[in-house]
DNA sequence: CCGCTGATTAGATGAACTTCTACATAGTGG
DNA sequence: CCACTATGTAGAAGTTCATCTAATCAGCGG
């Protein structure tokens, strides 16, 4: 897995809280692609699950857990790894997901607050 | 303004971040919702510019600094108002929107990853 | 009261998205 | 080498979305 696809490439999480300064088009452009990984309800979910997952989890423990197709599973699954959320890797028979905590974070940081701007 | 409308009712920022523990399908809803109003680039630049104002701006400082028609900026302040990230105010002839800091916090930390997941 | 400007609403159109079924690929084990 | 299981890919169908133009609503000033 982790293949070379034509996915958001992550430039580094490195623009100031849009509280603090607003976003460039560049900038808003790759905020967005991963705002809309994170637009729908399956997804998010699954987001969830791996996230809290502690370390990886298996596809085959996610599939389960929802009303869709294997398919449409795999479909949400690869808009979340476009989107730099998440990476697999396949051992044996089973494709094994894991969190990428550092983009979580970056975007998270997007819509955070700081302190000063609280006191202001 | 502030009408009544058919949008995503914020149930109260009140789910551990998803780092820490998987979402239900209706933290997932609504966690969904707000992701999708910010998952537009012109919708997040938007947020930005409207967030950084410091304050309130006036419809008429936004509608210029994007290359779509007014109906369109119009369109998309209705969608992130709809979903609880900003709200505005007609006073005489113009429309002043401003953020609700309190929405953009609670997606903030739903990405969030507290200091002790990221030493366990 | 009428015209003007700012902003929103209504309706239409083309693109993008979610989901499915059918099929293909990867790996295991007899 | 073949059957079987776990995932992913391809293509189609129905729905949602972003955008535009045209029309409407709100407020100001003569």
């Amino acid at each position: 897995m982790s293949k070379q696809e034509i996915s958001v490439q992550p430039s580094g999480g490195c623009c100031a809280p849009i509280s603090i300064s607003a976003l460039d088009e560049t900038q808003a452009a790759e905020g967005a692609a991963v705002f809309k990984a994170l637009s729908d309800p399956i997804r998010l979910r699954l987001m969830s699950i791996i996230a809290s997952a502690g370390g990886e989890i298996c596809v085959c423990d996610l599939t389960g857990q929802f009303d869709v197709s294997g398919p449409t599973i795999s479909h949400h699954l690869r808009v979340l790894r476009q989107a730099g959320l998440v990476d697999c890797e396949r051992r044996g028979t089973w494709v094994y997901y894991w969190s990428l905590p550092e983009r979580m974070q970056w975007v998270s940081a997007l819509l955070s607050i700081p302190e000063p701007a609280l006191i202001s």
